[in-house]
DNA sequence: GCGACAG
DNA sequence: ATCTTGTCGC
């Protein structure tokens, strides 16, 4: 398995690759979800990738990987346990995405380098970073209104924004993952985001993770009934 | 040194 | 992430 510090220096090395423009389809059309759902009491976890369908919501396509954990939780490395199980379940996809919101920060990171750069660099897709908690950085509580954005800072870097989806109810921290600007990566998360905090396609994957994960963990338990 | 710390 | 129902507060 790799080292805490290979970790960080292979962040250091890729953080370079980072786009934070634009860089998707002038009509998205499919837009997808991600989520890594972890095992009580068992070392296995399983990602979810769930692509809708942009404007009608329809849900297009679920892809589920379960697998055994590599790596600790340590923050800062975190895309590090969950890039596994994504990119197994991204592989199995039938279609691909034209835009992606992971469940973690992207560039609202230590190194600048959180789980939506790492899966967006990897991948070679747009990907947003939506975290439900910070990470790392300053701001100030955004008004109560749904849709009052605040910016998140760093070293007097603005890293990303606290978004609020929901009135009166905790914000979301967005960021870019790749290929995305801030400003679409907010907006994009906000038009998501039209029931509750989360966006549906983080509610959707962390759905189809649970069920995956149980799926998995019965079919482990029933052994081989041959006739 | 102390606190903070995506899931 | 997970343990976990009712309950305090606006």
């Amino acid at each position: 398995m790799i080292t805490e510090a290979a970790a960080i220096a292979l962040q250091q090395e890729l953080r370079h690759q980072v786009i934070a423009t634009d860089m998707l389809p002038a009509d998205i059309r499919i837009i997808a979800g991600t989520d890594v759902e972890y095992d009580k009491d068992t070392d296995l976890i399983c990602g979810s990738i769930v692509l809708l369908d942009y404007h009608t919501r329809e849900v297009l396509e679920v892809s589920s990987h379960t697998m055994q954990v590599t790596f600790p939780y340590i923050p800062g490395l975190f895309s590090f346990r969950e890039m596994p199980p994504l990119l197994a379940a991204y592989g199995q996809l039938r279609r691909e995405p034209d835009l992606i919101i992971c469940d973690g920060q992207g560039l609202a990171h230590q190194r600048r380098f959180g789980l939506a750069c790492h899966f967006g660099v990897t991948i070679d897709k747009p990907v947003i970073g939506c975290g439900k908690t910070r990470l790392c950085g300053a701001y100030d509580e955004p008004p109560a209104a749904r849709g009052s954005v605040a910016p998140l800072y760093e070293g007097g870097e603005h890293i990303g924004n606290a978004l609020r989806t929901q009135t009166g109810i905790n914000p979301v921290f967005v960021s870019c993952g790749h290929k995305v600007s801030l400003p679409t990566a907010t907006d994009i998360v906000l038009a998501m985001a039209t029931q509750y905090r989360l966006p549906e396609t983080t509610r959707l994957a962390d759905h189809y993770a649970r069920i995956a994960l149980l799926e998995y963990k019965s079919a482990q338990n029933t052994p081989p009934s041959s006739i």
